[in-house]
DNA sequence: CATCCACCGGAAATAGGGGGGC
DNA sequence: GCCCCCCTATTTCCGGTGGATG
């Protein structure tokens, strides 16, 4: 017992002593701060437009979009929160269900994750759709309970499943007694154009648009935060003011300039510095990226990890191999490796998600008699590439065997 | 100017592994 | 047990298509 205790206060000591970082969960992107700078505007907002629900009037449906890290979430985020407090002290029966479509990623689960909120037990499969939401009808009917739908990013489920499940929402105020609010929040707003115009009206009763925080603004932001988050005097003068010129320089993303600030301290750490420069913030960016990119290729299915690979094979020294020469040279390593090839429409498809995740460019050239095909090159450094997919145990050894793996490394350095 | 290459990409069907309600 | 549902990955089928060539 005694020990346990002199070891965890020893860490704590070696923990604290060292640590750049107070508390580096500030810098997370799900961390609500008690106060977010130049939203207070937005807020009040927002406010007047949810209140009634929780009165039990029928409010409005809000939409609310705005480009990442403009802090959308974040708000509606931190006014539930403090909604549902004061709720419960004046003794309200009010909650709500916050569900990220592009997580959840289809209407079963979307449904699935709100209803579960409310405390409803429904399987992750099985039902039909229109069973659960029957379910969570039939809940908020009996518990008469104020309550709102949270539906962030719902863009994603727009494109993957249509607005079949939007429509049936904004329907079911239409039999309940105590009304339910819906916000939606949305990252394009293009996604007006696939929804249904009686959706959309009833959706975007209220309509807020987070416009992109300046450089001051994430300057502010990024202060407020790092106090939280960062001992006394660790930071650089500099590190601040270019972590959000650099974010304000994307779109203003509060997010990338957290993360930035975040991974730059972590970077000061690992070089045992006391203090965190501008220098640690420029080895941030790359690490970013090249993490990014190594993580992207580490999660990727075997399929596709193979036909990078084939990619890779029949374009060294970054030339533009088409098409049809990269499914051979695929067809090859699969059966090298003794896995099923898949056909070419396939084949085809995963190579578009490939350019869509940005780890490939490819444009699709006309050569006359020729033929149409797509030219196709890796977009992000060789060596990243060979680096994520020789994680891979068993592409590890096949590129061993091609002998991929040294090649690239001498000849980009 | 029609032809024709070497693919492109949409739609629908299938597989097959998860799991209901009754 | 039976029939139904959901989801992802994939196959099947097939109607295009930009532009050098004959």
């Amino acid at each position: 017992m005694n020990n346990e205790k002199n070891i965890e206060e020893y860490m704590d000591n070696l923990l604290s002593r060292k640590s750049i970082f107070k508390n580096k969960s500030a810098l997370n992107p799900d961390f609500i701060p008690d106060y977010l700078p130049h939203r207070d505007k937005e807020i009040r907002e927002l406010v007047e437009i949810i209140t009634p629900f929780v009165l039990g009037n029928k409010g409005s449906n809000v939409l609310l979009y705005g480009k990442t890290g403009t802090g959308k979430t974040a708000c509606v985020r931190f006014i539930l929160k403090a909604l549902s407090n004061k709720a419960k002290s004046h003794g309200f029966n009010f909650s709500f269900s916050f569900s990220n479509c592009r997580m959840d990623g289809s209407e079963y689960r979307v449904l699935v994750s709100l209803g579960s909120q409310l405390g409803l037990k429904l399987p992750f499969t099985g039902l039909a759709t229109a069973e659960v939401l029957q379910r969570i009808v039939s809940f908020l009917q009996k518990a008469e309970v104020r309550c709102i739908f949270v539906l962030d990013e719902v863009d994603c489920l727009i494109k993957s499943s249509g607005d079949d499940l939007l429509y049936e929402l904004t329907r079911i105020n239409e039999n309940l007694k105590v009304p339910l609010g819906i916000i939606t929040i949305s990252n394009d707003i293009s996604f007006k154009e696939h929804l249904d115009p009686r959706v959309l009206s009833s959706l975007s009763e209220e309509e807020l648009i987070f416009k992109p925080y300046t450089s001051s603004q994430l300057t502010d932001i990024l202060q407020s935060r790092s106090s939280l988050a960062f001992n006394e005097g660790v930071l650089d003068k500099g590190v601040i003011p270019l972590c959000a010129a650099l974010a304000a320089s994307e779109h203003g993303d509060a997010r990338r300039a957290l993360s930035l600030l975040r991974v730059a301290g972590e970077v000061a750490e690992r070089k045992g510095l006391h203090i965190v420069d501008e220098e640690c913030v420029r080895t941030a960016i790359k690490r970013i990226e090249e993490d990014q990119s190594i993580e992207l290729i580490r999660t990727l299915p075997l399929q596709s990890k193979i036909i990078l690979l084939a990619i890779l094979a029949s374009s060294k020294d970054g030339t533009k191999a088409t098409s049809g020469e990269i499914f051979s040279s695929y067809k090859n390593i699969t059966s090298f490796m003794g896995v099923e090839a898949l056909t070419y429409r396939r084949f085809s498809m995963l190579i578009n998600e490939l350019e869509i995740s940005g780890l490939i460019e490819g444009k699709v050239i006309s050569q006359g008699r020729y033929g149409r095909t797509r030219f196709i090159r890796v977009a992000s450094p060789q060596d990243l590439v060979t680096r994520g997919l020789s994680e891979d145990l068993l592409l590890h050894d096949i590129m061993d065997k091609l002998s991929l793996l040294n090649l690239p490394l001498e000849s980009n350095l």
